[in-house]
DNA sequence: CACTAACCGGGGGAATCTCTCCGGTTAGTG
DNA sequence: CACTAACCGGAGAGATTCCCCCGGTTAGTG
């Protein structure tokens, strides 16, 4: 993997500009179909041979690292300025707003927030940021009274990657269905009226299996004749 | 797809020892891969070639009903049975939890109650019964003042497939991880401190096509979506 | 115990997807 | 404008999975 000098050998032009075209079809179409498109297709789309996708990118994890290397990196410092919030509770509020609108516009976003994609750095970075602005912006708001204190950020994570995962498909048919599972799930994390947890919570190694799980779901085909 | 079911000609002994095995093998494999395992490792694991699993059964749905048949039917009778509960509150914890429970334990049902899959009567049945008694446990809890009046059966389903869909995942490193999460999502539908929720809830048609998406991962045909 | 309709398993075609090989093409330079 | 290293796309090998065809086998009957 170690491709660290780059910089000695440029790409000729044609190769640059196959590079970027492969890179903006696969951000349309992970967009429509999330992360686990046939590679094919995007080669495709682009209009040159998976040959060339092949020769422009190590494999699936270093095309998406390319194509979502920049949003990953927006987000990040969305999460950073979320935790400087003076008012927890609605700092948190609005993180998680802002969380759910990326996953219901952005089927590939969904899939890289909601399940344990390997192998793609800026999502690691992407993860421990996520991990510390909930955690942070969780305990400061059970401090200001906002949030029942035995809720962990574990907790949130989880749920949030549960939640994600469902609201591609309520996309479809009512785009704003989010906002109101959201405020449900925000409900339950208030002090009022609250019943104390059973279970412990999940520890962080638990919650990292649990989303590698999520993702290695494949379809259930059940018409195949028609 | 009429399968008349012609009873009039019984199967020969081999033929029905046959159909027994496969029912078992599908049986454990769908426990623990989803009922999306390839037919023919259910073949396999039957000790029979897959051209008898499809003279057998005229495909995945098929399949699907014998196996699960019964104990759809079953968790059919216990929804029946939670709605005469007195405290409704009471019945509709009861039932969810029980729920979760049957989802936790077994992939195969997972799939089935967390997804669109289409083409196994029983499941329509299940799905019919399953809105009904969210639906009348519902109002009976908001008339009695233990559920917030915001809510309706559909969000409910929604949620529960949602979460009942990670819930294999958190189940492999902390099998009664599910309660805790459950727990979370009954306080947010309590009527202590709830706030407005945003955005109508889904209609019965959006949360058709909603489960339908959760299942779907891939992409359709060549084309269009169907 | 011989006969035959029903049954059986293996093998293979078709579709899909990943990744590589190879002969032809082109960008950039002297 | 000629040269060559870099680049290109198509074709295809290999894997996976659904589904059916075909020649051999067996259960049940007279």
């Amino acid at each position: 993997m170690g491709s660290r000098v780059e910089k000695e050998t440029p790409l000729r032009r044609d190769a640059r500009r196959n590079r970027e075209m492969l890179i903006a079809a696969a951000r349309e179409i992970y967009s429509d179909q999330g992360v686990d498109a046939p590679l094919d297709d995007i080669a495709r789309r682009a209009g040159v041979g998976s040959a060339t996708l092949y020769r422009r990118f190590a494999g699936r994890a270093e095309l998406i690292e390319a194509v979502f290397g920049d949003s990953l990196r927006d987000i990040l410092r969305a999460a950073e300025e979320a935790r400087s919030a003076p008012d927890a509770w609605a700092g948190l509020t609005a993180y998680l707003e802002r969380i759910f609108g990326l996953l219901a516009a952005d089927r590939g976003t969904n899939d890289l927030m909601t399940t344990g994609i390997q192998g793609v750095p800026s999502l690691d970075a992407l993860r421990a940021e996520n991990h510390k602005t909930l955690d942070v912006l969780l305990r400061r708001a059970q401090q200001q009274g906002a949030a029942r204190p035995d809720v962990t950020a574990e907790d949130l994570q989880f749920l949030l990657a549960a939640l994600g995962r469902a609201v591609p498909g309520s996309t479809v048919a009512a785009p704003l269905a989010w906002r109101r599972y959201l405020a449900l799930l925000l409900d339950g994390l208030r002090p009022e009226g609250s019943h104390p947890l059973p279970a412990p919570s999940l520890t962080s190694d638990q919650l990292g299996a649990a989303m590698l799980q999520l993702g290695k779901v494949r379809r259930p085909r059940t018409g195949r004749a028609d």
